[in-house]
DNA sequence: AAAGATATGTTATAATATATCAACCCCCTG
DNA sequence: CAGGGGGTTGATATATTATAACATATCTTT
């Protein structure tokens, strides 16, 4: 067991499952998971925290499995556009999602001391609210919503 | 008048009024709005939409201010640590804020074609309705919170 | 086997941001 | 009014994050 997103966790179970869930899905949807995306996600799932792109690369660097930043990244931008990991804007680093598959709006509580970052979904309900619940102290908040403006709605 | 956050804005009196509310609460606070400081804001609001650093840094450096990235920098961490703007992540990108000297919990709504950002005060409401009344259209939501988690609130 | 789509290897470079240290300025205080 | 402290600026260098571009490979479909 271990101290994860503020709780305890079983934490070779969680890497297990969520890896063979990501590979179901992406056996259903016909996606490739490829040994370097595979290797990634493991990493993230793993460490269970945050990491930068290049911390990513300097551990598939120590594997032969590449140094490039390309290589990084790609599988991240896979991984991050099928869901099975979330980009933290704020830190530019990356975490594996803790319920892929799910759809959900992910909320991220980010400790600024110790830089833990747990995920949860967002109900769309009260937001400090959500966060007060796990005893976490909110000191600023990154809210940003993508999509379209109504210009550009008629425009398309 | 111009389209500006998807309505309308009498552009002038909104770019006077910011900078009139900025010294106002500079003198209150005991902050100097410095010459370079007051400009970036300036730049920022008369232009309306986010801008990367090296973007407003190129307008400094034509106008003879500063043409090293810190010049930039250091303004925008005053303004931003100030309430005078704020920085988008999703763009890495810096945009002046629309009602400062309020304390509010900004959301943005970054338009994906044509990069217009526009700032609501979030009520701590549901989301994603409060984008439907303005007619925008959701696609994605970052959501970050930054803050202590309980062991470090503990520690601290 | 050819064509097309997807993924990888590789080199180079772009874009964003900070560290560091010296100099300056202003105000305060002794 | 000399000296010191805090905050700001100037200037150089470098760190960090991310993408462009193009060739090669792989796999599937035709």
């Amino acid at each position: 067991m271990h101290d994860i997103g503020f709780a305890q966790h079983d934490h070779a179970a969680c890497v297990a499952s969520a890896l063979a869930k990501a590979e179901d899905t992406c056996a259903t949807r016909k996606l490739q998971l490829t040994p370097t995306r595979r290797r990634v996600l493991e990493i993230l799932l793993e460490e269970h925290r945050a990491m930068g792109a290049y911390d990513i690369l300097s551990v598939l660097s120590a594997e032969g499995i590449g140094s490039q930043p390309p290589v990084v990244y790609r599988a991240l931008d896979f991984l991050v556009s099928n869901g099975f990991t979330h980009k933290i804007e704020r830190l530019n680093a990356y975490l594996a999602c803790t319920h892929p598959g799910e759809d959900h709006s992910p909320m991220f509580m980010i400790c600024r001391a110790c830089d833990t970052v747990a995920e949860a979904t967002l109900p769309m309900a009260d937001l400090r609210r959500a966060a007060d619940t796990t005893g976490f102290q909110v000191e600023s908040t990154v809210i940003e919503i993508e999509g379209l403006c109504p210009a550009c709605q008629k425009a398309a």
